[in-house]
DNA sequence: ACTTAAACGAGACGGTACGTCCCGTCTTTGC
DNA sequence: GCAAAGACGGGACGTACCGTCTCGTTTAAGT
């Protein structure tokens, strides 16, 4: 069942999405989050404002889209132990938090607050996908008999993201570092569940 | 050995200062961080703009000042052990972070990422503060011979404040769950440093 | 010798045409000159934009279209004398300008002024048109032996055009008042031409 | 009674004011009415936006402004007759409109249409004073003799007006040709109320 | 008391970006 | 090849803030 609006009238130019997309990552890059307008991301993407407007409500969603895109979280594979699957997840997250500039990642988080609509999507296309492979590493452990109960997802998504996010958007670390940091988190997140100190 | 050029002239008046922050709480409280404007938290406090850029050179900063004020991050007390001594740690970072609404922890986050001064000065404040009190921590630990050497302290620090930082502003998790969070955060980091396996 | 593009293809809908013209009418009744947008006539005519502009140039050439459309000026009957022929003029011009709201033709003509090809034919559809009928008028009155010279035409077009046009477009006159005007108007250009003092 | 706003705060900038008329006028020079653009005229004067829809609501009225400023309209002198006070009129009337580009006069036209507040200004500012010169004019008419009754004085604007303006406007004639013109129009008028056929 | 100099409330200033609107053109699918 | 639908590049509009700069007034400290 196609949406039925697609037939009549020009289709979407998806040249221009990509234009669109394209300038934006190239001028965060360049000029950084704060520094970017809707006029250059037009100008730079040879592209009418309107043509940007029509897809996106605000300059909020732009950014959102051309940095956010398609964060894949793909179904996690088994490792055959929770502490390999805690170390896989926890490079997936590192992996995606180093794909963009800190700044960026920072003035998207900000944006989140002040646009409930963004939020939602935010929460959608990033944090409950994570929270299924979360859970899912979970439900391995527990099908193995590594842990007695299912703990509380949320409360792990935070043990594993957490210092990592830390680590690059407050602490301004060293990002060569983010590998080892992760194994460690993956260490500590596993000693911690072994011992069946995190309730469900 | 005062600065000379305060003898001369009406002083600041002490009153505007408080009248300035006063405002800018209850502004950020309504209308928060993405829609507080100078010109209102002029009108508010019923002073005018000139007052305000005489105190601080940039709204950043006085927002800044206005939230964080003084995240006293005093001397802990020796609590006996590292796990006890981690979970002080912990209520304490939860207790900062907890202070603020989360959409102007987020804002001021991504201004430290436009405006360098605003960065050093987050740093100084919050961050080596907090990594002294770290540090202290662990070379107690080291003292009483539970630690065979001092892991790094950023690194520990990454471990402690993440998660918190991440149930708050990420995840948006329900903040009474803190406490809880805080616990098992202390928890699974001495765990893993009193395993030994966290370099130096 | 009719063109031979118009032999190709499907041939223009003459519907569309009336429904253009149409909309242009009513819309520029209900919002007015300065209202008036391309994309309003064309969804109110049903029909597409680009059926609109294969028609006309520009949209100030639709509204001249839609409004001059077709102001006939018929060869003036002879009525007898040069006062009497003036009048009848007189009561033409005040029909053809009394036919269109006044923002509409304060609109065109300032369009006619950024608008060289509008211009153009504005001259040519409407001013010289209205020319050759006074010069008629005014040869009929010299073969009349009323006048010694026939004076020039363009000065007695302004002189008989302009009073109705200022009481309508400038002093925003009542409508109703245009007849009374228009005869005054003819007794005023007939008295000054048949005592000779207006030049050829 | 001076405003008793005038006291608190910076008070408004005359040059300011002077630039953005002196910039609108060289930019209605350069560009015509058509081609000015608000962006333009501040770049041009050095100023903000903000400054110049500080002082006028609309592009229009700022336009309005710079072109009208003072159409000062001076009690007319005596000249002895009623068909030389006509000619003064005539004069005076022909003066203004040729002082500004046939393009803005049409443009400025067309905008008192599609703005009430502007259509209210440029009457009183510009019609009204107009029309108590030749009330005057026709008063003094009838306290000579000349005239029994004083004939509706904007019957006598509109006999008095039109002409130049139609010659200028619409008629795209010679401005060399205007002071013969206007004689012309003073003759006709003059003969048309001295035979008394205008009512009062 | 009188001068000096800076701080004060108010609000205008230059500048920059926003998001909207409209023009005239182009690109689909269907007839 | 015309039709409706609607996306396209371009560009102006009027608004909202920022951080700075006058105004005239107020407040101390130093004479």
């Amino acid at each position: 069942m196609p949406n039925p609006r697609q037939a009549v009238g020009r289709p979407r130019d998806s040249q221009v999405d990509h234009a669109i997309v394209r300038a934006t990552r190239e001028l965060l890059g360049e000029r950084g989050y704060a520094g970017l307008t809707v006029d250059a991301v037009a100008t730079r993407a040879g592209v009418g404002k309107a043509a940007i407007y029509r897809r996106y409500a605000t300059k909020q969603e732009m950014i959102f889209s051309a940095v956010v895109h398609d964060m894949g979280e793909q179904p996690p594979p088994d490792a055959g132990s929770l502490r390999a699957d805690l170390a896989a997840v926890c490079q997936t997250i590192a992996g995606q938090l180093g794909s963009a500039p800190t700044d960026v990642l920072a003035g998207l988080l900000a944006d989140v607050y002040s646009d409930t609509a963004l939020g939602a999507r935010f929460s959608e296309t990033f944090l409950q996908r994570e929270r299924l492979v979360v859970t899912e590493v979970l439900d391995r452990a527990v099908a193995r008999g590594e842990l007695a109960a299912r703990p509380d997802p949320a409360t792990v998504q935070a043990l594993l993201m957490g210092p990592i996010f830390a680590w690059l958007l407050i602490l301004m670390g060293d990002p060569d570092k983010v590998p080892d940091l992760a194994r460690t988190v993956a260490e500590s997140v596993a000693a911690v569940l072994l011992t069946g100190a995190v309730a469900g």
